[in-house]
DNA sequence: TGATGTTGGTGACTTTTGTCACACTCGATA
DNA sequence: TATCGAGTGTGACAAAAGTCACCAACATCA
């Protein structure tokens, strides 16, 4: 029964949140679900709830004029878009690609629940200050990444953050994804990869790359 | 006396706040004076308080590991640093560098009272959340720029954006400083400079810049 | 087994950007 | 007036990144 599902994953992944609010998240979120490939947000649609990432993975990206992709950061179980937040607050359209890149579910809060949630329920309010701290962090660093630093370091930051948000040392990636990630070309991103194993800091096997820290 | 600067300085910007709020402000707030070339924030300072600007201009920007600089925004009386916001909810360090361009008065506003007033105030949770919105939005905006558009392309848009933010269409701008600003070279700004000249775009003179739409 | 598609490697070249060196102009001021 | 410094122009070159062409390795599947 999907009342008891959404119990379940806010038990779960929002101990903190107080019973009453618990309890309405309960009564009012819709739990959907998507496979991977599909799009939870798309430049220029109009939000009409907060999402909460609950099951999977999801990689938020910049679409650039010409069909271009730039990678941000990934939202895991847990985590908030803030975006669908700020957006949500003033039914604004959204400016970011939201992709599942495995199969995902999450909850979808009504906007209109937001302001008396904020009001409310302490715990809320402080989760959504501290998903705006993370995800405006998140971009102050990604623009350092491109302001001030060459690809190849931004080629080792990529991967660093690939192992440490998946959590695995063994990334599944072709170098044309990476390419596509960091908005460069697939042979500029084999030759640093090449550099980066002569130097050590990881192995290339075929559609795979092994991080060593 | 103090007291009645800051209430004037709040009625004139902040027209929409409630009387009681702006009570609270006018109580708590400390006017602060900063001259030209003054730092508000520096990366690594601890956040105390929430800053408003009533007075002049402050110039956002990140710095990179080598003291580069690369500008990221404006703030103009009636704005609020998003980042004293956010950083002072959790008594963070702060992120960026904030410098005066020119005589500039903000308001400091405690951070102990921050979650009262979000609480309390309809219109200073709006002002927040709007606050939040702008800034995330103009942050992706930046990262737009450096991630898909080409040195040309940039310097026309920041051409416009001092235009627009400073609300003049002679801009006091030495090459040295916009190539600061973008993180490149003066000698790479000079040639684009002529570029957008014989283009029409502009026409340059000593130590400024006519920019003509 | 052979055909096909995806992935990765590489050389050659172009373009863009950054760097270095130096010259010129203007204004301030000693 | 002489000089000095800031701002700007520019040529030459270097470095980084993007593009093009093509080939090789491997997997899948008819």
């Amino acid at each position: 029964m999907k009342d008891t599902t959404v119990a379940v994953y806010i038990d779960r992944l929002f101990p903190q949140f107080e019973p009453a609010l618990k309890a309405i998240l309960i009564e009012n979120a819709l739990l959907k679900d998507f496979q991977g490939g599909d799009m939870l947000m798309q430049t220029g649609q109009n939000m009409r709830s907060t999402v909460l990432i609950v099951e999977g993975m999801v990689k938020l990206y910049r679409e650039g004029d010409d069909g271009q992709e730039f990678f941000m950061y990934y939202l895991q179980p847990g985590n908030a878009c803030a975006l669908s937040m700020i957006c949500a607050t003033r039914q604004e359209t959204s400016e970011v690609m939201a992709k599942a890149i495995e199969q995902t579910k999450v909850l979808m809060i009504p906007i209109a629940l937001m302001d008396k949630l904020m009001r409310d329920y302490k715990t809320w309010y402080y989760f959504v200050m501290e998903t705006y701290r993370m995800r405006f962090e998140e971009l102050l660093f990604v623009i350092d990444n491109i302001a001030f630093k060459a690809m190849d370091e931004r080629l080792a930051f990529y991967l660093k953050k690939q192992s440490e948000d998946l959590n695995t040392k063994n990334l599944q990636l072709t170098h044309s994804e990476i390419a596509v990630d960091l908005n460069t070309s697939r042979e500029v991103v084999s030759r640093l990869l090449k550099k980066m194993e002569q130097a050590g800091g990881i192995v290339m096997h075929r559609n795979y790359i092994e991080y060593r820290l």
